[in-house]
RNA sequence: CGGGGCGUAGCACAGCUUGGUAGUGCGCUCGGUUUGGGACCGAGAGGUCGGAGGUUCGAAUCCUCUCGCCCCGACCA
């Protein structure tokens, strides 16, 4: 009998990401054309990488705040280059009460232009600045074609705004959410090694002086942009009069700055870690880190059992996230299965020959079948099970890195990046125009994922232009 | 919006060509036997066959219209 019916990745990576989601009861598809129904065991993953990436944000300076669902359509219309971008993917209301509205309302699509407003009147003088503030909210942005986590109609995700008396303070802050909690907590909370940089013209956020980003490498050796933090000049400032009086009584505006991960890397971290048997998931974002399976024939025997289970679990409640499963119309083997799909890192098995020994059998979803089984004493299990956990967490994290190298390639020459590209990151020197890009682009799927922040001392030669430049990209394609 | 496919039990599907009692597997309920890698036996519940119209003595099946969904391509956290 096939021991589950996912597809296995080499056969048909897309399908198996959908087997997944489904295996592991993480989303399902709803009556809503493109919005998925984030079910309990994926939800719970979210709410464990909001939890890490709510404390960062918080412990960085920031407040939580919501802005409306809705969004005067005038508002979105103001910033020239951010209506051209996200015109075509916004939903309107135009009836409400039974009647048509005077001016429509658009469903936000990203909120830099009702809470830009709302600045405005929060902003007079140097003394408000700097203005610091997070919302949790779900989004909506009508996609041709959609993806359960990838991409969805509707999504959840943090925004974060601020605003700034200088352009150096907004730039400092773009760059500390990339790298002080987003890097931050995609690497060591999910366990996804990223790439940072700059993105280009090309890619950067519709009326963004710059963009940020986080890229993560997924098993199929296609880009995940995880993360992106905007540099947003004046731009919406000048577009939605955000002005402060400086001490020296000149008016100015203000320098602000936008930031978002949404439930986007639910995607990332499936595709990132989990295998053909189902979901794998770094402890730290693990639901369940535990689950203990009592294995009896009698009543007898389940007695004894569940007695060395309370036991061994005593001192669990404020160590792990566990969970006893105690059913027992299921076999132990169905039970077995059933957690691995769901990703579960660590399985404690423990029947009659356990008490009788004073073991239990101990199992690594990390490692799969009798390799990552084990037998170990009852006495120090939760210290055992601590440290295990740990070198979970840290086993596929460096898997995933190690993984990003040995598909981290380099290029000379176009040709020589066409044979790679498909494989993997290609890191180029390019100095290319945006252009060039969308050459590339169509020629090969790929696009420019980052300019790296380490960029070489020495120069080199364009692959493309073969112009020389200092300048690298890593190139990619991607979700 | 173009190209392809599919709507029959909770899910996956067969039945349609050639019209005649609506089926199979999984799941579900009940009873019993089981339980160290997806247990088994028995009994049972569950359907306006996507919708509307038409042809016919009779339509899941044939005809017309309609609605919805999925996949592939053009947009994107």
């Amino acid at each position: 009998m096939a021991k589950t019916n996912i597809t296995p990745r080499e056969k048909d990576y897309s399908q198996w990401y959908l087997d997944i989601v489904d295996a592991a009861e993480m989303a399902e598809a709803s009556g809503v054309r493109g919005c998925m129904v984030i079910k309990p065991h994926g939800y719970a993953i979210w709410e464990l990488i909001q939890a890490a990436m709510d404390k960062r944000i918080k412990e960085t300076g920031h407040v939580n705040a919501y802005f409306p669902l809705l969004i005067p359509k005038s508002y979105l219309m103001k910033e020239a280059e951010h209506v051209e971008g996200f015109a075509p993917q916004v939903a309107e209301v135009t009836r409400a009460g039974g009647e048509e509205l005077a001016e429509p309302y658009v469903i936000r699509p990203t909120s830099e232009t009702i809470i830009g407003a709302t600045y405005a009147k929060w902003i007079k003088s140097w003394r408000d600045l700097p203005v610091l503030v997070n919302q949790w909210a779900n989004v909506m942005r009508w996609e041709m074609r959609t993806r359960p986590f990838l991409r969805t109609s509707e999504f959840l995700w943090q925004e974060g705004h601020t605003a700034h008396a200088t352009e150096e303070e907004a730039e400092r802050e773009t760059l500390m959410i990339l790298h002080d909690v987003y890097t931050d907590v995609v690497e060591r909370v999910m366990a996804i090694p990223v790439l940072r940089g700059l993105k280009t013209e090309n890619e950067k956020f519709a009326g963004a002086l710059r963009t940020y980003a986080i890229e993560a490498m997924m098993q199929d050796g296609k880009a995940l942009q995880a993360g992106t933090s905007h540099n947003l000049g004046q731009n919406f400032a000048r577009s939605f009069e955000i002005k402060y009086t400086t001490p020296d009584n000149r008016e100015e505006f203000c320098w602000t700055t936008s930031w978002g991960v949404s439930t986007r890397l639910i995607g990332a971290l499936i595709m990132a870690h989990s295998d053909d048997d189902g979901l794998v998931l770094p402890p730290q974002v693990a639901p369940i880190q535990v689950v203990v399976i009592p294995i009896f024939k009698s009543d007898e025997e389940r007695a004894q059992v569940m007695e060395a289970v309370d036991r061994i679990t005593a001192d669990w409640r404020d160590r792990f996230r566990w969970k006893l499963d105690a059913r027992d119309h299921l076999s132990p083997g169905f039970k077995f299965n059933e957690w691995e799909v769901k990703g579960v890192p660590v399985r404690v098995e423990i029947g009659m020959k356990d008490v009788a020994k004073g073991t239990v059998a101990l199992a690594r979803r990390d490692v799969p079948g009798r390799e990552g089984k084990s037998f170990v004493e009852q006495a120090g299990l939760t210290e055992r099970i601590a440290a295990v956990l740990e070198e979970i967490q840290k086993a596929l994290f460096d898997r995933a890195q190690r993984f990003r190298e040995e598909h981290m390639f380099e290029a000379d020459t176009y040709e020589d990046f066409k044979t790679k590209v498909g494989r993997g990151f290609v890191r180029v020197f390019f100095d290319g125009t945006g252009e060039d890009e969308d050459k590339i682009k169509s020629d090969t799927k790929a696009t420019v994922r980052v300019l790296p922040f380490d960029q070489p001392e020495a120069e080199g030669v364009c692959f493309y232009t073969n112009r020389k430049t200092k300048r690298q990209a890593i190139f990619a394609r991607s979700y």
